[in-house]
DNA sequence: TAGTCTATTCGCAAATTTGCGATGTGGCAA
DNA sequence: TTGCCACATCGCAAATTTGCGAATAGACTA
């Protein structure tokens, strides 16, 4: 995510261009990807709602402002459990994983 | 989790006796340790109903039973995001996260 | 313009997770 | 008992994530 280069709004549109409009074998990626993108705008939002910028955030973790830009990256996608914790631990949340059922189309 | 040495049952009670009759500076540490519980619990259940083996799981994600075996330890806490969504793809799920709050008690 | 603040990106080392075979155990059936 | 099957655990290499400083850029203000 971004304040210019790269929007998280922008990245959806790319991915858009990229995958829906290619062929339907690559709708996993796709999957994954959106799901990263999830996953990033998330954090983002937790940041700002808390009021906090990257530098601050990674302090509270014990982290550098590097490492929270990337979480935030839209194409990122080495998410761990233990990091997002520990984001979650700072802002006093906890992360709940669900398994959901997704529709097999035909 | 286990049919035999370690069952689920019992790590929560290990954890219990560990931590909670414990000092409360490690609370935290419980907490990550639950976590880390229900993760495994999660995909143990998940497997259980689709009705497969640890092998058969395996096979289907592109690894060994090991592996899952390992996932499925409630105190195993290196799980990633990438290896539960490709738990869930395989299982026709998808993997939800959510911050929720969490009371901060005094 | 210079200075400051926020955020992105790069590069590489360190730490952690994954891959996977080998080994051991318990349960169950022939 | 012997032979499987399902699972746990160990050990180590390979792959991936994290840590973090440095360089870069845009926005804003003095």
């Amino acid at each position: 995510m971004s304040v210019k280069r790269k929007s998280t709004t922008d990245a959806v549109e790319i991915l858009h261009q990229r995958f829906f409009k290619g062929q339907p074998e690559r709708l996993k990626a796709l999957e994954e990807a959106r799901a990263d993108d999830e996953v990033a705008r998330k954090i983002f939002e937790l940041r700002k709602k808390a009021g906090l910028t990257q530098a601050q955030l990674a302090k509270m973790i014990g982290t550098t402002a590097s490492v929270i830009s990337r979480l935030e990256d839209a194409d990122y996608e080495g998410h761990s459990l233990a990091m997002l914790r520990r984001i979650a631990a700072a802002l006093d949340k906890r992360v709940e994983i669900r398994f959901v059922p997704v529709r097999r189309s035909a």
